[in-house]
RNA sequence: GACUCGGUAGCUCAGCCGGAUAGAGCAACGGCCUUCUAAGCCGUCGGUCAGGCGUUCGAAUCGCCUCCGAGUCGCCA
């Protein structure tokens, strides 16, 4: 609301100075850090620059021209202080107009309808068939699955894919160890485990044999031309794999549209082989095939010099695939920082074979988790698996309970809402492109910018709303919007839309969660100040309405990050 | 070595398409539970925004240089 007023004077004022001076000067309102100054801010510095007058025949124009604007109601106040023209809004006709417009459309669907609908593909999650589920695979999962919600919340189609990383050299790797030093018997009772120790014991071998590499990648090529002794045990693996990541899953609450991973490619690939051969871009260079997609960027290698493919190549078919079926306008790849120079080249790769959506291929890239300051290696088996880090915060949740509220009824369920929602929460709250130190301790923190935060203040409101009848009646008592404490909250809540899409537009969850912790320590600070049970009934129903939309923001978008919303705790 | 990303309070981070006195949480210290859930609230302490130069009426924010950290750099994914 208060965004839409800022658009409206900024088109109004750039209008006026183009007609009074033929100038595109264009004009930003900004709301200025300290809230004594106002709501709304005018900086005429570019205006005096751009038709060199002086600086109060400026401020002269603006004011002149903030008459003539359509705006009765609002704007209650307007001082110049310098270069600046606040503007101080009537917080009455704010908050009314905030408490109708959320009861007319309390699901934003009408706000946030988009112009033009998109389909979005989002790659996430992907974890590497026979590892473990680690934390790193939980950052893509946990990022990929908030980005697909808010584009949702926003009213675009979302594909959700899950492309597994089910192929490649890794398998030949894995599959020599099994022949040489495997056990069936200890895989089928723990297979994740035995199947990552041999993928560990496989590195440390091949340390001094390194032939056993050769061996592999030849491993490989046969599994990629049907070897069917070869198949049977990478269908095996895959198998046990997805098995124990569909319960984490369960855990995270996250699905998919698809799984097809990059094996589903394989039978895809020569489409794309001949298709670059086609155009001439496909080269040899010792051996293997090489495409050269520009002198800032190293060739993208396409096929090894035995004939198998690559990455590169499974996700250029994938691309081509998911054009065909889902006909995206965008695909999002949520994956790690260090595959960069990856996505950089498969996007050159499509600008190259004049495709015409490079420019829709975008890597939502994200920080590292770093264990003593370097990238932890599943080679060498220094990984944290994702589960036993959410049975710790599920764990520490148990013991908050039973000191705190014993008597709950559901004590588990509550426990596990609140532990993983924790530790997703933790994640998302920070700029996704920061690497960060693993910490446990931090992950499972429940004070201060937490989950659980968000989570009591929400079970706080709704603990009050329970013992309350109260209804929509629109009798309110507005000269209580007029406090510093409740206007700072109405404000706040009036700018969730917009938070919303600027989340999604910039593939950003930590922006939407950083709004949530500075909402709720607004509740919570007003909740100290004042009782909402008050006897008047007009006061208190005005209270009501206020925690309502302050509870429904926040179960929405605790919702949209991937979190359970609770009612107690 | 080249390229990419980063360096803001003791710690974890916001702020970065230039705007007014640089903000939170944690930690430390001091208060607040016979009244709506204290997983909370209030207060105190804490800064050469890595360093330098430049652009500008104005720089944490833009440009260049230096230092420090991480990642990547054809037959892994």
């Amino acid at each position: 609301m208060i965004h839409q007023l800022k658009k409206d004077i900024e088109a109004h004022l750039t209008a006026a100075i183009f007609e009074a001076y033929q100038l595109e000067v264009s004009v930003i309102v900004e709301e200025p850090k300290k809230p004594i100054l106002g709501d709304l801010s005018v900086p005429v510095f570019s205006l005096v620059k751009a038709a060199k007058i002086r600086l109060d025949s400026a401020v002269a124009f603006v004011l002149s021209s903030l008459e003539q604007l359509q705006e009765p109601k609002r704007i209650a106040q307007v001082a110049v202080m310098g270069g600046f023209i606040n503007l101080t809004l009537d917080r009455k006709v704010v908050g009314r107009d905030l408490i109708k417009s959320f009861l007319d459309d309390p699901d934003l669907v009408q706000i946030l309808q988009p112009v033009h609908p998109e389909t979005i593909c989002i790659d996430y999650s992907s974890p590497n068939i026979a590892k473990p589920f680690s934390i790193g695979h939980l950052r893509s999962t946990i990022i990929g699955h908030a980005i697909g919600n808010l584009y949702e919340k926003c009213g675009h189609r979302v594909v959700r894919i899950n492309h597994l990383g089910d192929f490649g050299t890794q398998f030949g790797k894995i599959i020599y160890s099994y022949i040489h030093f495997g056990d069936q018997a200890r895989i089928e009772k723990n297979p994740i485990q035995e199947l990552a120790e041999l993928y560990v014991a496989f590195h440390e071998q091949a340390k001094d044999h390194p032939e056993m590499e050769e061996e592999a990648r030849r491993i490989f090529k046969e599994l990629e031309q049907g070897n069917p002794e070869y198949v049977r045990l990478w269908q095996w693996f895959r198998q046990e794999s997805l098995k124990d990541y569909m319960h984490v899953y369960e855990k995270l609450h996250v699905a998919f549209d698809s799984y097809d991973g990059e094996a589903f490619y394989n039978d895809k690939m020569a489409e794309v082989i001949d298709l670059l051969h086609q155009q001439g871009l496909l080269k040899q260079d010792s051996g293997a095939m090489i495409v050269d997609v520009g002198a800032d960027l190293p060739p993208a290698l396409i096929q090894k010099s035995d004939g198998s493919t690559l990455y590169i190549t499974r996700d250029l078919a994938a691309i081509l695939y998911r054009k065909r079926t889902y006909g995206f306008d965008k695909v999002l790849y949520v994956v790690g920082n260090e595959q960069k120079l990856h996505f950089e080249q498969l996007k050159r790769l499509v600008e190259k074979m004049a495709l015409g959506y490079h420019e829709s291929i975008i890597h939502v890239n994200f920080g590292l988790v770093l264990q003593d300051g370097k990238k932890m290696s599943t080679r060498k088996g220094k990984v944290v698996r994702l589960i036993d880090v959410l049975d710790e915060a599920v764990q520490l949740s148990r013991n908050y309970i039973e000191e705190k509220n014993p008597d709950l009824p559901d004590k588990e369920s509550i426990a596990e809402k609140v532990g993983v929602s924790a530790v997703i929460f933790n994640d998302l709250k920070n700029f996704r492109g920061n690497d960060f130190e693993f910490d446990l301790e931090e992950m499972v923190n429940f004070v201060g910018q937490t989950g659980p935060y968000l989570q009591y203040t929400s079970v706080r409101i709704n603990s009050i709303l329970s013992q309350a009848d109260f209804v929509f009646d629109g009798a309110l008592d507005d000269a209580w919007f007029e406090r510093d404490y409740v206007y700072d909250i109405i404000k706040a809540i009036d700018l969730y839309p917009q938070t919303i899409e600027r989340s999604a537009n910039e593939y950003a969850p930590s922006i939407l969660a950083k709004y949530l912790l500075n909402l709720a320590s607004l509740f919570n600070s007003y909740y100290g100040k004042e009782k909402i049970l008050v006897d008047d009934l007009r006061e208190r129903n005005t209270k009501l309405h206020l925690l309502y939309m302050v509870k429904t923001v926040l179960n929405d978008g605790m919702h949209l990050l991937g979190m359970q919303v609770i009612d107690h705790m």
